[in-house]
DNA sequence: GCTTGACCTGTGTGCAGGACACAGACTTAT
DNA sequence: ATAAGTCTGTGTCCTGCACACAGGTCAAGC
């Protein structure tokens, strides 16, 4: 199987499949008379593993170490729950922070629908900018 | 003014003061004798727009941008309305997302509680993450 | 005068997770 | 044979800085 149609079965697009065996995820195996990258069912598998894991918040980091464990034949579960308490204690700071920041900008928006256009002054580049509170 | 010295000031790391300086932000005097930058009492405002506007969510090249028309002479103001527009849309999207991401995760993170642990096989690294619906 | 050590500087590189550009090889139709 | 269109691997780019590094600078001490 070559890369578009790996890329294509599990939709994805080539160059992440490029991307994950570049990290040594997938192991094709070198066509020798053109080069390219031939692969095989079990990395299908993989790599399946590897979107679901990305779908559920897991770091490409995340996966080296979970990959690492199962291929010496031992369970990744219980590492695979610590992984999640973390990546999840990030997603919700990310999340705090995006919707702080929304709500600034929807605030800020608002309040610039009824200001003036001004000038620039030596000292102001923009006064909706410059004099938007908390800034 | 050297640059940690500005740094302090606006309460921004070294790097960040000169990172926009290589960006052509700010555009300090070199000291001949030592090469060390010298920044201005301009720079210094230019700095605290700058930071004033990525607070509020706006990108570098927006910066350019409202810098560029800015220096002409010009007033801003439309276009920062007009920036400030798209970029809300961005963060909403970004918003939507990664509630949904952390949703996603916090579910199966509760789920994931209750479950035992179980070897790999030829066909699963980890039947947690790969038996999770929607993934 | 000279050294020691702390602090400062500019330049270069790294980060996540791929997207994109490019030139060359392949395939198919004519 | 040749032209067009598709595919490939490799290398570079993106954001917004943070960090590493080697070397310069400066005040204090001997």
């Amino acid at each position: 199987m070559l890369v578009s149609q790996l890329a294509k079965e599990l939709n994805v697009s080539a160059d992440t499949v490029r991307f994950y065996t570049r990290e040594g995820f997938l192991k094709p195996n070198k066509n020798p008379t053109n080069g390219y990258k031939n692969y095989s069912n079990a990395d299908k598998r993989c790599l399946h593993f590897i979107i679901s894991a990305r779908h559920l918040g897991f770091s490409v980091e995340d996966i080296r170490q979970i990959l690492a464990v199962s291929v010496k034949g031992k369970t990744p579960c219980p590492l695979v729950r610590e992984l999640i308490q973390k990546r999840l204690a990030e997603a919700q700071k990310r999340f705090d922070e995006v919707l702080a920041l929304r709500d600034h900008m929807k605030r800020a928006m608002e309040s610039w629908q009824s200001k003036p256009d001004k000038l620039p002054t030596g000292s102001m580049v923009c006064h909706l900018i410059e004099s938007w509170p908390g800034s």
